[in-house]
DNA sequence: CACTTTCCCATTTTT
DNA sequence: TGGGAAAGTG
């Protein structure tokens, strides 16, 4: 062993026997099973630092995956606490992030200009509808999102238009669509999501001294949710470990970190069948079981467990805790689904009550998880009435607001004036008296000049060219001047030139919209600031490649394992190129479209979908909607492996559970504007009795009836007042009707509310009843207002 | 070009 | 039912 583990040692003072021999692994591949809560996060990172605390590597060769942003941040706090080092020269990031790292360093070699941009998937689907229009494809017969989901899922395959197999007329215009996309795309200088990915791929694959140079200088590479990579992914990460062909190349090890038993993203084209490819093709030879949970009591653990057991062909785990049984896991029925939201408000009001005995759940700590979006209206007008503040997860981010996209494509078309997206995109925005006629004529002269439209516009005549050649001329100029500006000058000056803040003063809403793009400059000078820009885009200096533990405090008789090789010098190293700071920004707000958990400061409850739950982790979780046809969603029920993923995902469910764990389902639903009713889930059965405790009466399951689980029985719609054959004793008793109380809004003059757009205020009044329902509040910084209460979202600020 | 009307759709989501 | 996008109107 490495008499430097004793130095280490620290490291793995509170690491577990499992976690501990994971992180202390020889250099060979290896897959990590990681239960939900049995620290996986933490033996990654634990790992990383092992590795270089021992001298067994230095930062530059280190190269760990993961798939959010947010993951990857945290990956590098952690790390950074708990060693002295560098962690922005460490390769660690989203496969996207790195993907553009590597082609911003090699875009030469990936035949790209050095400013490309990205497209995020608006922008692809404009771009999509855009192709298609140009060459006349009947949308009705190809819809753009089928056209743009066919695209993508080519690319998470590694296939280009050549490599499809097209074995009817629709296959065949699809892949020509393809075919005229990529073309379009290189023309433009733009890549896609997938294109980072899958350019990187090939790039990698088909230059021999650039893969072996990375082969070598990346000694271990450590991957993050390994369920959740798809075809593409897994090729990319084969090709830093191994020839095309499959012979493995000495040296190097993956790490892979990942629990079958979460896989929710088949949708989105995960393989959890990786896993067990890893494992065979890798030759993978230590394969350790985290099964030890540190967050959840064994009643929330045993069902958990329970219910994971139905899926067949699992890799096999089973989490244990040593912590007691806790509570029961608490299940409700209710007849309605408004009934169900005023339950669950009127438990959180006990919840909070507790606080004053038990140790108490902050609202924060309570999380609601539903299947779909669409069930959250009901939750939040509960608690909105109920006066209990609350936040969605979900919805528009930052960067995906229309005035940010908009001020993005001027600074986009200042860095590259060929991207035929974001001049259509501002073209006319704000109006300048370019209509879609002449935009037209624009298009054809450019398609049949083959060129951008910015160089088609000198072609046109008359006085539709005039406003086209004024605009390009503003867009120009604008360019020239912002030459030697700070980046925050940069974004003031196009936000003024452009038009935008003008045309947002002018507009009824647009005060809000005024101050996002106020934020954006403000976002791009702390981008500026944080990350020294560029930073992030470009290849690392050799100069740090080639430091040694020493300089970085570590070990200075290690030997270095990962020497470059020699006859290769990463470009961007040797010239000290970089990408300017508008640049870098743009990609930044490409791959990082913000979070969108604004105001995250106050203490409210958590409202969110089971899959953006997956990884966070809550005292007391409610699990609603358990109903047939919803959870497990009828859409997926129509193979088993749907089913499985469904039970999956009830799997993350439970397991977000530290301490209580509640679990509804209601008799009746509104969806879509009519009522369905509906029979319990299925997966209640597969829970086990002992950790159960029914607040309501257990009613007569659906499995323990006649009928069984045919398919399309889930759930079914009344004809007319009739009911149909099988409503008997379950529903004798007509569901409630919703009640028409006087919504209690909770607010009264004096009040300190909290309004999205608005922000914090004061109520002065409150004038009518019930729907028409009024307040006058006095905002801090817009003044006082009338606000309808049926309509407007008003908070009480604790 | 702004505003209104109609129509269509409707798991899950990150990059 | 209700939101967003495309089509229609002054």
């Amino acid at each position: 062993m490495f008499p430097e583990v004793d130095a280490a040692s620290p490291l793995l003072q509170n690491l577990n026997p499992e976690q501990r021999a994971a992180v202390t692994l020889p250099n060979e591949h290896a897959l990590i099973l990681a239960g939900a809560g049995s620290g996986k996060t933490r033996v990654l990172t634990t790992r990383i630092a092992w590795l270089l605390s021992t001298g067994q590597i230095s930062p530059g060769g280190v190269m760990a995956v993961t798939f959010t942003n947010k993951a990857a941040k945290e990956m590098m706090t952690r790390l950074g606490a708990m060693l002295p080092v560098n962690v922005r020269g460490m390769w660690i990031g989203t496969f996207h992030g790195l993907c553009n790292r590597f082609l911003r360093a090699h875009y030469q070699l990936a035949t790209l200009p050095q400013s490309f941009q990205i497209l995020d998937t608006q922008d692809q689907l404009s771009a999509i509808k855009r192709l298609m229009k140009q060459f006349n494809v009947d949308e009705e017969r190809f819809p753009a999102k089928e056209t743009q989901w066919f695209i993508s899922g080519c690319k998470e395959d590694g296939l280009r238009p050549r490599d499809v197999a097209a074995r009817n007329e629709e296959d065949r215009k699809k892949v020509e669509l393809y075919q005229l996309y990529e073309e379009q795309c290189q023309r433009e200088g733009v890549v896609d999501f997938g294109e980072l990915m899958l350019r990187s791929y090939e790039l990698l694959r088909d230059n021999e001294p650039l893969r072996v140079h990375y082969q070598r200088r990346f000694r271990h590479i450590l991957v993050d949710e390994f369920q959740d990579t798809n075809r593409l992914q897994y090729a990319w990460l084969k090709i830093f470990a191994m020839s095309p062909d499959g012979t493995s190349t000495a040296g190097n090890a993956v790490f892979a970190v990942g629990d079958d038993d979460q896989s929710i993203y088949a949708f989105r084209g995960a393989r959890v069948g990786n896993m067990a490819d890893f494992v065979r093709e890798f030759h993978v030879q230590h394969q350790i079981k985290l099964e030890e949970n540190y967050r959840s009591y064994s009643n929330i653990l045993d069902s958990a467990n329970a219910l994971i057991s139905h899926n067949k062909g699992r890799l096999g785990k089973n989490l244990r805790t040593q912590q007691g049984p806790g509570e029961p896991v608490r299940v409700y029925e209710a007849p309605t689904d408004l009934a169900e939201a005023q339950w669950l408000v009127e438990e959180m009001r006990h919840l909070a009550r507790d606080q004053g005995t038990e140790p108490g759940f902050p609202r924060k700590e309570t999380a609601v998880l539903y299947r779909s979006n669409a069930q959250s209206r009901v939750i939040e007008t509960a608690l909105f009435n109920a006066g209990v503040p609350y936040r969605v997860y979900g919805g528009l981010r930052f960067f995906e607001r229309a005035e940010i996209k908009h001020a993005l494509a001027y600074l986009r078309l200042l860095e590259n004036p060929n991207d035929d997206t974001s001049f259509l995109r501002v073209v006319n925005f704000p109006p300048r008296g370019i209509g879609a006629r002449t935009i037209e004529q624009l298009q054809d002269a450019s398609r049949a000049a083959g060129c951008s439209l910015h160089d088609a516009v000198s072609a046109t005549t008359g006085k539709a060219g005039a406003n086209l050649g004024a605009f390009v001329a503003k867009v120009d100029v604008m360019r020239e001047q912002t030459q030697n500006l700070s980046l925050r000058e940069i974004i003031e000056l196009v936000l003024e030139h452009s038009g935008l803040i003008e045309h947002y003063k002018a507009e009824r809403e647009g005060a809000e919209r005024i101050e996002n793009l106020e934020e954006l400059a403000s976002a791009a000078e702390s981008f500026v600031m944080q990350e020294g820009f560029g930073r992030d885009a470009v290849a690392m200096p050799v100069d740090e490649l080639s430091q040694s533990p020493a300089s970085q405090g570590l070990n200075p008789d290690q030997p270095l394992l990962n020497e470059p090789a020699p006859d290769y010098v990463e470009p961007d190293a040797e010239t000290g190129e970089t990408l300017s700071p508008l640049s870098a920004f743009l990609t930044h707000a490409a791959l990082e479209s913000g979070d969108n958990q604004a105001q995250a400061g106050q203490d409210a409850v958590q409202l969110m979908t089971v899959h953006s739950a997956k990884g966070l982790e809550f005292d007391v979780v409610f699990v609603t909607g358990l109903e047939e046809g919803l959870f497990p969603s009828e859409r997926s029920m129509a193979d088993m492996d749907g089913l499985e993923e469904e039970r999956r995902l009830m799997y993350v469910a439970i397991t977000r559970a530290r301490k209580r764990l509640y679990i509804s389902h209601s008799q009746t639903r509104l969806l879509h504007g009519q009522t369905r009713y509906n029979v319990r889930s299925r997966f209640y059965d597969e829970l086990p009795e002992h950790a159960l405790k029914w607040l309501t009466p257990k009613n007569q399951g659906f499995s323990g009836s006649a009928f069984g689980y045919g398919g399309g029985y889930g759930s079914t719609r009344l004809s007319g007042a009739g009911g149909t054959s099988w409503s008997s004793e379950k529903y004798a008793s007509p569901p409630v009707p919703a009640q028409k109380a006087a919504p209690s809004h909770g607010l009264k003059a004096g009040l300190q509310v909290f309004h999205t757009k608005f922000g914090e205020g004061t109520v002065l009044s409150i004038e009518g009843q019930g729907d028409d329902a009024r307040a006058q509040v006095k905002f801090n910084r817009h003044g006082i207002k009338w606000l309808a209460l049926a309509v407007a979202k008003l908070t009480p600020v604790t």
